[in-house]
DNA sequence: GCCAAAATTCTTTTT
DNA sequence: GAATTTTGGC
């Protein structure tokens, strides 16, 4: 459906010579630019060029003319490739552009809709963005109210099962009844209702409100989705095998006014099953979208020869896939990957210290590498470890700044002066810090806002006027509402920092941390001040904690020279020269829960997981498996991920260094047992669609302890810490005394005789 | 109403 | 094994 204002716009303007940006292009780059008109599906493998298609293809829509950065929408997952691509556009049409409005995530572009149009869906302009936390709070509220037992139905399950409803884009109309029953004995809808009626008497929304209150009010009132039909003339959707079916949905019905829909993802990369993402989405949409074009993205600018192909090909086992074939104009093969066995989680993260290091003396930067871990709490070996060692590190998407608890308190005082219905901030502050307001008390406001079905902040008001309070709670109760009244009303003559601090400072907040001695107390009082500083980067209070309740992230100064630490999701849509793979052990990688909660689904959904770490790499990748593993308190141990043997044999070599790892020594495998075992290979058959697959058998000894025999006052030199002498013997460590850097304990493989 | 000890959960991944 | 939440004593 062409659009004769684009097309008149673009005869009378359009400038005669092609625009500079398309020479850079190959061919299907290029074809993805330039089909601006109808749908278009755009495949792109790992290190393809996907954001640069998307950015370009936004510059090219501007310069031919063909829409207004305001008629452009484009959504991304995340905050981060939101910032990207803003950043990217503005570089390529040289800045001349204001930022496009219509450039973000799903959520913080579900929520500014929804806030134009707040009263359709039974809430105020100004509602607050509940987090996890905030819901899971509520939820045993609502529960607690209803009589079900927290121990039996947890809240955090129930917020799990409604999320997963949002997702779906259910209502609680819509619910199917064997769904529902699966909680509180069938009251899982009712209670779902009743959680949905309690966010609009908070004036409040969750993270799945944000798309499916929006999805709603499309559905509802076609005049209102008229209107964005008529302003989003190009829609660009980045990560498009991420999408879950609310997004499909609301994608769908804004793409329906003008079919400009350009979808760029990648089927073997989706791995956010668990959160509700539809790898079915991108795997229909040429039925979705009839007369569609595709367009694949092979040629890899990223990866060596070996990385690529060992991605490939361990790939190749998932059936559920379009299928691409990677390839690479790079001259040499690149190194193998490299497959390491050791004895458990310590030596795993001493190894990868030691090869960082040496890489280090390489002249490589630590910034380059990054250690890649499945699940969050791996990175707890290699910090300990990296600490010891004198190696600077860095945690990615590790404990948040705004999710610290001086910092969400905070933020508490600022949401109930910005949006007095909400609760949930109020109950957070009310006796923080101590007024003496107990239980009792608080026990009675809840009564009285519950039988009312008001805020407990006008519930307050109401109980204020009565004498149904006791003096000793009413005091400071009285006090409290006048604090927030007069804090309103400088809201309106004061800057919003400057409000904060007075907030902090009035309260007694402030004081309560000065007269804190814990250890922590002083970084506390640093973290508010930081926060205050932070809010003057925003235009007004609502500004501010939007941006709390959707870009929550860490600004975290990438310029120094550290290795980097994250979980294998947040590493998607990076790169780096090297990539650690700790863990690939079955059960850890690929989890056991996930296997168990998806089956079949599961472990395709953790074997892309591995072929988005191998993908990161750029020029070697080093893996990992442990024989034994600590979980809580008990040593378990643990077979080599079925993925290992799924890599194709010519592009990976075995570390047979230091006697680690024996080769396919089947009768002294310790794992043999396990193997050759009938369950086992039954089990495997299932798993693989039928297929019994041979996997190679390790074996694994513990490290023979020493590489370097030290005498006590030997002299020795270490990468950080200089020249030393052997002070005292520790196992495998040593007590060194550095001349410049002191007395350290350094384990012995990382020293070196002078 | 407050504090300390005990019990319990957590460990998949995040907007 | 840590961090949080619940419990019980004062």
């Amino acid at each position: 459906m062409a659009d004769t204002d684009s097309s008149s716009l673009q005869s009378l303007h359009a400038p005669a010579n092609p625009p500079p940006y398309l020479s850079g292009l190959n061919p299907g780059q290029r074809a993805a630019v330039e089909a601006l008109d109808g749908p278009l599906l755009v495949l792109a493998g790992a290190g393809t060029g996907k954001t640069r298609v998307l950015t370009t293809r936004i510059a090219h829509i501007l310069w031919t003319r063909r829409a207004f950065p305001s008629q452009i929408l484009a959504v991304t997952f995340t905050n981060k490739a939101a910032r990207e691509m803003q950043e990217r556009v503005g570089g390529l049409i040289g800045g001349a552009v204001e930022g496009m409005p219509w450039l973000g995530t799903f959520h913080s572009i579900g929520a500014k809709i929804l806030r134009r149009h707040a009263e359709l869906a039974g809430l105020q302009p100004d509602f607050t963005i509940l987090d996890t936390d905030d819901q899971i709070r509520l939820l045993k509220q609502l529960l607690s109210a209803a009589n079900i037992d927290d121990k039996r139905w947890p809240a955090r399950s129930f917020a799990a099962m409604i999320d997963r409803w949002k997702n779906q884009g259910l209502t609680p109309g819509n619910v199917p009844e064997s769904a529902a029953f699966g909680f509180a004995d069938g009251k899982g809808r009712e209670l779902y209702a009743a959680y949905q009626a309690r966010l609009k008497v908070l004036n409040a929304a969750d993270f799945g409100d944000l798309l499916l209150e929006c999805l709603n009010l499309f559905q509802r009132n076609p005049e209102v989705l008229a209107q964005y039909h008529d302003r989003f003339r190009y829609i660009l959707v980045d990560e498009y095998q991420d999408t879950n079916v609310a997004q499909y949905l609301w994608l769908r019905l804004l793409a329906q006014g003008r079919r400009n829909l350009c979808c760029v993802g990648d089927d073997d990369q989706s791995i956010y099953g668990w959160r509700g993402a539809e790898i079915g989405n991108i795997l229909r949409f040429e039925k979705d979208f009839p007369g569609a074009r595709i367009v694949r993205l092979e040629q890899n600018y990223r990866s060596t020869p070996n990385i690529l192909a060992a991605a490939s090909g361990m790939i190749a086992a998932n059936e559920g896939r379009l299928g691409k074939t990677l390839w690479t104009e790079y001259p040499e093969p690149g190194e193998k990957i490299l497959i390491t066995g050791v004895w458990d989680g310590e030596e795993e993260a001493r190894r990868v210290a030691e090869q960082a290091a040496q890489l280090q003396r390489q002249r490589h930067r630590l910034a380059d590498m990054a250690i890649l871990v499945r699940a969050s709490r791996q990175t707890l070996a290699f910090e300990e470890c990296f600490l010891r060692e004198g190696i600077p590190y860095r945690v990615i998407g590790g404990p948040r700044f705004y999710e610290r608890m001086e910092i969400r308190d905070a933020i508490a005082y600022l949401r109930v002066i910005a949006q007095p219905n909400d609760d949930l901030a109020f109950e957070r502050i009310v006796n923080k810090p101590k007024r003496g307001i107990g239980e009792a008390a608080l026990q009675r406001l809840h009564q009285t806002a519950r039988a009312q079905n008001i805020p407990l902040t006008r519930a307050l008001r109401l109980l204020l006027e009565t004498d149904e309070l006791p003096g000793r709670a009413r005091t400071p109760l009285r006090a409290l509402e006048e604090d927030f009244s007069r804090w309103r009303t400088l809201l309106a003559m004061q800057n919003h920092a400057q409000l904060a601090q007075t907030v902090l400072d009035e309260s007694g907040y402030t004081a309560m941390l000065k007269a804190d001695r814990s250890a922590d107390a002083p970084g506390r009082l640093e973290n508010l001040k930081e926060l205050v500083t932070a809010m003057e980067a925003f235009e007004n209070l609502g500004g501010f904690l939007e941006h709390v309740a959707l870009v929550m992230e860490n600004q975290q100064s990438s310029s120094d020279d550290r290795i980097n630490i994250m979980t294998l999701h947040s590493a998607k849509g990076l790169e780096f020269r090297t990539v650690f793979l700790p863990g690939w052990e079955d059960g850890l990688f690929p989890s056991q829960r996930s296997m168990d909660e998806s089956g079949a689904a599961g472990l395709e959904e953790e074997r892309r997981l591995a072929y988005v770490g191998i993908t990161r790499a750029r020029e070697r990748a080093f893996i990992s498996f442990a024989a034994n593993r600590r979980m809580y308190n008990l040593w378990q141990p643990a077979m080599p991920s079925r993925f290992i043997s799924e890599l194709p044999p010519a592009n990976v070599s075995m570390d047979t260094d230091q006697g680690v790892y024996g080769g396919l020594q089947e009768n002294h495998s310790p794992f043999a047992d396990s193997y050759e075992s009938p369950g086992w290979r039954r089990m495997q058959a299932r798993r693989q669609g039928g297929r019994v697959i041979d996997v190679p058998s390790y074996r694994v000894q513990e490290t023979p302890k020493a590489r370097h025999d030290f005498v006590k006052g030997a002299r020795v030199f270490h990468d950080r810490f200089g020249y030393g002498r052997v002070k005292d013997f520790d196992g495998d460590k040593l007590e060194i005394d550095f001349e410049k850097a002191g007395c350290k304990k350094i384990i012995r493989t990382f020293v070196q005789p002078a």
